[in-house]
RNA sequence: GGUGAGAUACUCAAGUGGCCAACGAGGGCAGACUGUAAAUCUGCUGAUUUUUAUCUUCGAAGGUUCGAAUCCUUCUCUCACCA
């Protein structure tokens, strides 16, 4: 029974698991013998800037340790070096130890929002793919062939299309596989385009005869803001975990009434009867979609932050874009004697050149004191200025 | 190793001596309409207070020319075919 119920909550909003029936019998252990396993997922060793595509990760992971898994946190600071090849990412320098450790440590202060801290376990695959040596990693490569390799779908599309394709990247699979063997684990989990990697886990671990072979469950790929691409963050369109309240707040709300529903799926705690209704209310007009993506957007901004600050970023969201007024808080700066506002929208980085400051201004986007200014010669004089660019862009300048 | 083709702005992609800061599409930004939604319409999209101007940019470095993204040389990288 509560096997069952497990197992459906583990289920929901999987995009695919490899061998259920090994779950089965790892949560039939659990609750019999009360014994842990193993769940790896391997993240990046660099800027770890955690954003909410990583969280549908995370939150399948806390489920399962809700029910006796132990979760290896896997930071590829090897691995890295490579680059997963399912970007375009080219061969990267090797962090020394010290960024390593310090990102180790952000990754936790942001992960264990999600995870608990007392079902997981940090690991670095440098330790076991290091002593590997040439023989080991020549070893490793003869377990697999290049027609094989070529199967995997971004490696088929770039040969085809006659894109390069670096040796260097056949490896990346491979150490990620052999990174399963070493950590004996008995589930891998990743987003749907890792499908390749992770089954060459499995493809490891029988060949190095492990005497297991992981179960494999995939998430689906959050889109990002756009709606479009996949969150992350080299194309601007993520929710970091980090980022502030109002920000998250604003974020969550300035997505497509489409893509929230799918954001409800993948990121809310609520049940799937639950968002249901709600869409069905929606759709029958009952409630404003405004006020269900408000929902959504307090529930999220809950969970980093807490229930006050969400409450205060939707009173602060509606003042501003409702009520026309001004955020409570914003980057202020300072500067010298008069000057030329182009100038000044640079330095309060509103825009990224005087250029584009002219253009802004030539095409009403920018309002001094929340008046729409035409003459892009003006100049500053002394005193306090409330600079806006755009619906969402403001600062505070205070010339001297 | 040989032969051929290619490298243009965020991406794709035109341009083969001056009219090129470089067509077009996507993306992005701004405006209108809205709910900071979608759809639609409009404008902009290298930099610089010399703004009907100046400077930097078409893989890199040289060269030819009054003038080069365009022609020549060398180099770097990519792809295809052959070995």
């Amino acid at each position: 029974m509560m096997l069952q119920e497990a197992l459906h909550e583990i289920k929901r909003g999987v995009a695919e698991i490899i061998d259920i029936q090994r779950i089965e019998v790892l949560l039939k252990n659990y609750f019999e013998k009360g014994e842990t396993y193993f769940v790896k997922a391997g993240f990046d060793p660099t800027a770890p800037d955690l954003h909410l595509g990583h969280t549908v990760l995370l939150q399948k992971m806390a489920t399962l340790q809700k029910y006796g898994a132990t979760v290896q946190f896997l930071i590829g600071d090897f691995t890295g070096m490579i680059g997963d090849p399912t970007g375009k990412n080219e061969t990267r320098k090797k962090l020394d130890r010290k960024t390593v450790l310090a990102n180790a440590q952000s990754y936790k202060e942001q992960v264990f929002k999600v995870l608990d801290p007392q079902k997981t376990v940090v690991m670095f695959n440098s330790e076991w793919i290091e002593k590997l040596g040439a023989t080991g990693l020549v070893e490793l490569t003869t377990t697999f062939s290049v027609a094989r390799m070529l199967e995997r779908e971004d490696f088929e599309k770039r040969y085809k299309s006659q894109t390069p394709i670096s040796i260097s990247e056949f490896l990346y699979p491979l150490l990620q596989g052999y990174d399963s063997v070493a950590m004996r684990c008995d589930i891998e989990m990743g987003g749907t385009d890792q499908k390749f990697n992770l089954l060459m886990g499995r493809h490891l671990q029988r060949t190095y005869n492990v005497g297991k072979e992981q179960a494999v469950v995939m998430m689906p790929l959050l889109e990002g803001l756009d709606g479009v691409n996949k969150m992350s963050k080299s194309l601007g369109n993520y929710i970091g975990v980090t980022d502030t309240p109002s920000d998250m707040f604003g974020k969550i709300l300035s997505i497509s009434d489409t893509l929230m529903w799918r954001y409800f799926e993948l990121l809310s705690t609520k049940s799937l009867q639950e968002i249901a209704d709600l869409k069905t209310a929606v759709m029958q007009e009952k409630i404003h979609p405004k006020a269900a993506k408000e929902m959504l957007a307090q529930e999220i901004v809950s969970r980093y932050h807490n229930a006050n600050d969400a409450q205060k970023a939707q009173e602060e969201f509606n003042n501003i874009h409702k009520n026309n007024e001004l955020p409570s808080d914003m980057p202020e700066f300072t500067c010298k004697g008069s000057l030329w506002i182009a100038k000044a929208l640079v330095d309060c980085k509103l825009t990224i050149s005087t250029s584009q400051a002219r253009r802004d201004i030539q095409q009403g986007g920018v309002r001094i004191d929340q008046k729409k200014i035409s003459d892009e010669q003006l100049q500053l004089d002394k005193g306090e200025y409330i600079l806006q660019v755009g619906k969402r862009k403001f600062a505070k300048l205070k010339v001297i």
